[in-house]
DNA sequence: ACATTTTTTTAGGTTAATCTAAAAATAAAT
DNA sequence: ATTTATTTTTAGATTAACCTAAAAAAATGT
């Protein structure tokens, strides 16, 4: 039962972390950036790499930073598929609301059973997107790439889908619900305001005044 | 969100041996037998039951034994309840069989979140038993009290309806499972052999001898 | 280039949960 | 009532995950 290959929830926790940093850019991530999101300190941090870095789970040079290996890549996109899995089902199957799901999914993500994921995913229907418009990686690690951007680099006029946020936090969710921006959404950028950077959009038959990190953090499909 | 009265997963772990020892008689529960349940040594268990002495969940008098405080029972009957809502899940809704559940909702039942267990149970219709017709608590702490009797108690020709396990081991349930014998069952107890104590039982239209052992573990509903 | 600041690592502790070995208490046997 | 056996507790270690404080390396400023 007790595989060798068996990581604890913080082994899990870290690999998903260095993820998410890691995700997009090439460069390594820092040993404090982990630190600032972990919420822990830099030397546990470095604890932790030296781990991670013996278990062939991360590439890391001291005083360089790491990046994930193969396998903790692997391991990560695992955990991550778990956790939108599991908001999925949160929301979907248990009427909870989107910005309810996110704590929950950090517990569930952790319980160990392939067998579980993979009757969980049949019973969704294999969804590929999370209640955020995040993409479900599937069963090999693939993720659905799609062709979307950020509202902050729409031009005027443009006009798109909202399909995504990129700030998951309650928070953002609780302001986009309150204002009723839900995904799905069509939005058209009628004007940038140059004093604020705010931005003026229509939707939904009314305009509407979002600030320009509200706009970063909506992913929109272009018509 | 880190709770004063918050417990570890070992802690509960251990509050639900304890109260799985103590059902039914009013004896304190030994060291030794918590360790044994618990596949752990006597001197860890010792330790344990200090911590939650301590915390007010169990009353403990050293070289006495433990029983469970009202505290310690009201999070112990929690914690079942969570286990065997999940239980019914994973067999009413991801389509697994009653063997293969136990193992993964030892992990469920630890996930924290009153509103996520609330919303389960409507989901599943507040069932009152779980697949292995183990009665359900419900949100209350009050447990649905059932009138039953193991098959080792009938008398010849008595007649009754297989309503639950007693053992619910993967190999009892799927030595059952093998053998046809499932909950709801019509059973007659047709003749005892005198030799080795085993059970001519009839059901579903066959004759069928089985152990006292398993006799001893399966739970009827006298007719 | 050298001094200062920032980042990262090491050194040395702490806590929870475990273990082994030894001591103490209780129970059983003579 | 002693002796013997069993059960339970204590003492002392170990491991994972954290911490603080100090040292070392890297980055920055002049
Ligand atoms: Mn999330
Ligand atoms: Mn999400
Ligand atoms: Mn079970
Ligand atoms: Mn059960």
């Amino acid at each position: 039962m007790k595989k060798e290959s068996m990581l604890s929830q913080t082994e899990e926790n870290y690999l998903k972390e260095i993820y998410a940093l890691q995700e997009g850019n090439q460069w390594a991530v820092s040993t404090n950036s982990i630190a600032e999101k972990m919420q822990t300190k830099a030397s546990s941090v470095t604890d932790m790499l030296q781990k991670l870095s013996n278990k062939g789970l991360v590439d890391y040079t001291k005083y360089r930073g790491s990046r994930l290996s193969g396998k903790g890549n692997d391991k990560a996109i695992s955990i991550v598929r778990k956790h939108r899995l599991w908001e999925t089902f949160l929301v979907e199957k248990l009427n909870f609301l989107w910005d309810e799901v996110h704590d929950i999914a950090e517990q569930l993500e952790h319980i160990k059973s392939e067998k579980l994921i993979k009757k969980l995913e049949a019973y969704l229907g294999s969804p590929k997107f999370d209640p955020h418009g995040h993409p479900i990686p599937n069963g090999n690690g693939e993720i659905t790439k799609v062709n979307r951007v950020s509202l902050a680099e729409f031009r005027i006029e443009e006009v798109g889908i909202f399909v995504g946020v990129k700030d998951s936090s309650d928070s953002f969710l609780k302001y986009l619900s309150k204002n009723k921006i839900a995904i799905g959404d069509t939005l058209k950028l009628l004007y940038i305001e140059p004093f604020d950077n705010s931005f003026l959009i229509y939707t939904n038959s009314r305009q509407f005044v979002i600030s320009e990190n509200v706009a970063k953090n909506l992913y929109l499909k272009s018509e």
